[in-house]
DNA sequence: TGCCGATATGTTATATAGTAGCATATCTGC
DNA sequence: GCAGATATGCTACTATATAACATATCGGCA
């Protein structure tokens, strides 16, 4: 029998993203909300930051509920609504992308400026990331001009293995 | 109070969608289907070909509940896991499309030749709309190549009004 | 500065979506 | 017509998401 392991994910709390100083990704990833939100004259609560924080820990979607879990212990009541009133907010403000086909999270590392990217997840590694992806989306507005469809929203959602990923391949044992 | 009124969806028993007649989509797509499945060897049984029957009603993605709730009258017993594992098979044989945006799925116009097309979903009218979109198509395979990512599936979703109901606008009545 | 309306969060309940695991039935090749 | 494979029935459960109303907090203004 052939068995393939593919190496676990890292734990959300390790700042371990394909070696990468994720501490840097989060850090900015937070002043440029702050200054998003006051510009716009939005309030970015301590439940909203807390919220946009644990994405930010890693580059790896994460669920509602998995959300949930990582709030409790330090509100005590937390319940689904809280979470997901977060979430329709950092929607609203840009901020973070719902991962159609994970129904999962992800930060916008574009928040300040373009929108609706390409999402590429990988499906050893769980890392979503995110293209502009011009050429795609002149494209795909091409294509909608011929159709004569009015656009008011885009989910383009790619699943595949990544580059670093593709170099380590998987320990592949015979038992 | 300004009051917005889209014109209700058609039921989903109804051959109207956009006028055309429909009937003839619906049994090509079966004939098909019939035809993917015998060359493959693989069993189109009569449940699977119902829940086919039933997505092929119309061009407007069906929930998996609201299948369950149409095959029930004929069945009496039919339970959640009946509907999943025939869309699990028709979605393996590419006979239908998941749109993750939506949890809902629709039949594939090009089961005997191309997938992984644009899915063009009108927010009026709720029909989903479709195209191979070759341009598209190429310039994410550009946009990959560069990332050296390597593709397993694709969900490229657009959200809008389609070109039928941009030429019907809605109803605006002030109260 | 303390009151008011607006915004945000707490709380309970429920709706919607999907899967696991084992029993039973049906099909297909021998 | 029997055996193994495939498909469905069935029970229970897990996961995802929202509704509706109560309470708390913020921020402007009398």
């Amino acid at each position: 029998m052939q068995l393939t392991v593919f190496p676990a994910p890292t734990s959300p709390t390790a700042n371990l993203d394909h070696g990468h100083d994720h501490g840097g990704c989060r850090t900015k990833a937070l002043q440029t909300a702050e200054q998003l939100c006051n510009n716009r004259g939005v309030r970015l609560t301590p439940m909203r930051r807390q919220v946009l924080e644990l994405i930010w820990e890693s580059h790896r979607a994460i669920k509602a509920y998995d959300l949930l879990d990582r709030i409790k212990p330090t509100t005590g009541t937390a319940k689904p609504a809280t979470v997901y009133r977060a979430l329709d907010f950092l929607l609203e403000q840009g901020l973070i992308h719902k991962v159609e086909s994970l129904n999962a999270f992800i930060g916008c590392s574009f928040s300040d400026h373009q929108h609706q990217q390409l999402l590429l997840t990988c499906i050893r590694c769980l890392e979503v990331e995110e293209r502009p992806a011009a050429g795609v989306m002149e494209a795909i507005d091409r294509e909608l001009e011929q159709a004569a469809f009015i656009i008011h929203h885009k989910a383009i959602e790619i699943h595949g293995i990544c580059i670093r990923c593709a170099k380590h391949p998987p320990i592949t044992a015979t038992i």
